[in-house]
DNA sequence: TGGCCAATATTGGACGTCCGATATATTTAA
DNA sequence: TTAAATATATCGGACGTCCAATATTGGCCA
């Protein structure tokens, strides 16, 4: 269960690269409320630190993307969570599902 | 994401009371591993301290349940995840039709 | 050019997760 | 009645998450 803000920031950069903001604004839609610096971006140097994410400079913003190891590492680790969380996820379904009728 | 541990114990009991090594079995069935008594116990202990859940004797084994408090709370908890995890969720059921086919 | 602002980054402290090691009680089996 | 097995529990240390506070960088505009 440690490493879920590793995950989803792999997960978003699975879809497109980001830069920190981005990341930051995703995962304010998600949650609810938006991580501060000290949050995100020790997050982001632990995931380079590990090859996992790459960071290229563009104007002002500094735009990270998955590594080729990283790519990788980001699927099982989704597999992983979609397989753990199944029964979970299921109830979500049955909630949802009462609460239409 | 912080306190996903404790998240999961309450949907345990929130199915039926548990004690501490069913609670840890259920964890091995979900994770792949089996949590070591140095984290299930302190997690336990922790939601106690809370009010969240109470323990009861019985025979060797103590058996945990959810307060009244444990409840509702797990159950915000549990509207909660499903929220945010949705997008990641409808991701899963993406990857698993496309090999069903 | 100077000042503003957005984005990036670090620090320090608190907390929850996690394991390995160790300890203790109780129940079952030899 | 011992011995083994099961369940509970604590301790110490490492790690990841999280925030508040502070600092720095680079682009933009007056």
């Amino acid at each position: 269960m440690r490493g879920m803000l590793s995950f989803l920031i792999m997960w978003f950069l699975s879809k497109r690269p980001m830069y920190g903001e981005e990341i930051a604004l995703e995962l304010e839609k998600m949650k609810g409320n938006k991580p501060t610096p000290g949050t995100i971006y020790p997050a982001l140097k632990h995931l380079q630190n590990n090859g996992l994410v790459t960071s290229q400079k563009d104007g002002r913003n500094i735009i990270y993307s998955l590594t080729e190891k990283g790519t990788t590492t980001s699927k099982k680790a989704f597999e992983y969570f979609c397989n753990m969380f199944e029964p979970v996820f299921k109830d979500c379904i049955k909630a949802k599902n009462l609460k239409k009728i």
